[in-house]
DNA sequence: ATGTCTTTGTACCGATCGGTACAAACCCAC
DNA sequence: GTGGGTTTGTACCGATCGGTACAAAGACAT
C-alpha cells in the first residue's frame, strides 16, 4: 500500500474534521489501515500525513489551476477553466477547501507556510492571467484577490447554509464580473 | 463568577482553537477559573460554554448588524454602518469569525442551526436594507449573498496570508460595489 | 462567632489521544 | 518448500481528553 493510494481518503478525513479532529482511529477506519501501516507509510505520523495531504493538494491545483492561469492561451479561456476546475474541484459546493479550514482554524502555526503559499499563488496566477487579457497590474491584483476570497466564503457560506447552490451562484457572479472587467 | 465576565475569553478559546482544539485545560487557562468553577457555571460542559458563545455572538449581531440593518434609517446608512461595525467585531481581519470556523470544521453537528441561522438572518437583513434603498428583490438577495461570502472569504484568506489588509480591502470594494449599485 | 449556602480547587474517573514495539502474516526469488 | 525482507494487526505506552466527586474556602445574615 503506498501513499498515493490512501492520500484521497486521508484528505477526506482531514477535510471533514481538521487537523485536530482527525484521530488516528478516524483516519484508520476511513482508510482501512492499521496503526501499524499508517506508521510504516507515514512515519512521521499525523503531521507527515497532513503534510502530505496539503503537498498533493497544492501540486494538483499547481497544474490544473495555477499553470494554466499563468500560460493558457487565450488568458480569458484559462480563466474560464480555472472556475470550471474549482467547481469540479470542490464539488460544486459540497466539499470544503482543507487549505482554508487550515487557515481558520488549528494547526496553523505547523502548517502557515503551506498555507501561505497556496493562496498566494493562486492570487498571483489569476492576477497574471487577468493583466495578461489587458487589465492593469493594480486592477488584476484586486480583483483576483476578490475573485479568491469570494471563492473561499462562498464554501463557507454554502457550508454553513446547506445550501451548495450559493456557491453555484458565486462562481457565476465571478465569471459575469470578470467578464465585464476584461470585455 | 457570572457567565458574562468569562464570554469573552471563552469566546476567543473556541475563535482560535476551533471546538475540539479548545481543550478544558486551555479554557481554564484562558478564563483564570478551575474545573470546578467552570463546571458550576456551565453545567453541561463544553457544549453549554460553545453553545453560550454562539449565543452571544448571535444576540450581539441581532443588536448591532440585524435589527439597524432592517430598520435603520436611511436604509443606506444602516448599510454602511454595518460594514463599520463587522471591521471593529473582526478587528480589521485580525479576529476570526467564529461561526464560520464552526460552518467549515468541527461539531458542526452540534451546532448546525444555530450556524445556519446566523448567515440566513445576516444575508436577509441586509438584503432587506438593499430592498429599502430601492433595489430589486433578486437583486438583493444576490448582492446580500455576495456581500456576506466576501466578508468570510477575506477573514480566511486574512488569516492565511497573515495580511489583515485583504480585509479592509474587502471591505472598501463592497463599500463601493453597493454604493455603485445604489447610486 | 455561628450556621448556611455558594463558589472554588483538586484529586480522580474511564476513554481516547498520538505514538511505539513487535510478532505474525505475507510476498517472492530461489 | 525455504529464507529474507516487507507489510500488517495488535497490544501497549504515557499523556491528555471531558467530566465527576467532594471537601476546603469564602460570603453573608443573624
Amino acid at each position: 500500500m503506498d501513499r498515493a493510494a490512501v492520500l484521497p481518503a486521508l484528505a477526506e478525513v482531514f477535510r471533514e474534521h481538521g487537523y485536530e479532529g482527525a484521530s488516528l482511529s478516524l483516519i484508520s477506519k476511513a482508510t482501512g489501515l492499521g496503526k501499524g501501516s499508517l506508521y510504516h507509510v507515514f512515519p512521521g505520523g499525523k503531521a507527515e500525513m497532513a503534510a502530505c495531504v496539503l503537498d498533493e493538494i497544492d501540486s494538483w491545483f499547481e497544474t490544473n489551476v495555477y499553470a494554466p492561469l499563468r500560460e493558457g492561451e487565450p488568458p480569458g479561456r484559462a480563466v474560464s477553466d480555472m472556475f470550471e476546475a474549482v467547481a469540479g474541484y470542490f464539488r460544486s459546493g459540497r466539499r470544503v477547501c482543507l487549505v482554508g479550514v487550515l487557515a481558520l482554524g488549528t494547526g496553523r502555526d505547523h502548517f502557515a507556510e503551506a498555507v501561505r503559499s497556496y493562496f498566494a499563488r493562486w492570487v498571483a496566477a489569476l492576477a497574471e492571467a487577468l493583466r495578461r487579457s489587458g487589465h492593469g497590474d493594480m486592477a488584476s491584483a484586486a480583483l483576483a484577490e476578490e475573485t479568491v476570497a469570494q471563492i473561499q466564503g462562498a464554501i463557507v457560506l454554502a457550508r454553513a447554509l446547506d445550501e451548495p447552490e450559493v456557491f453555484a451562484r458565486a462562481l457565476a457572479t465571478l465569471r459575469a464580473r470578470i467578464a465585464a472587467a476584461t470585455g
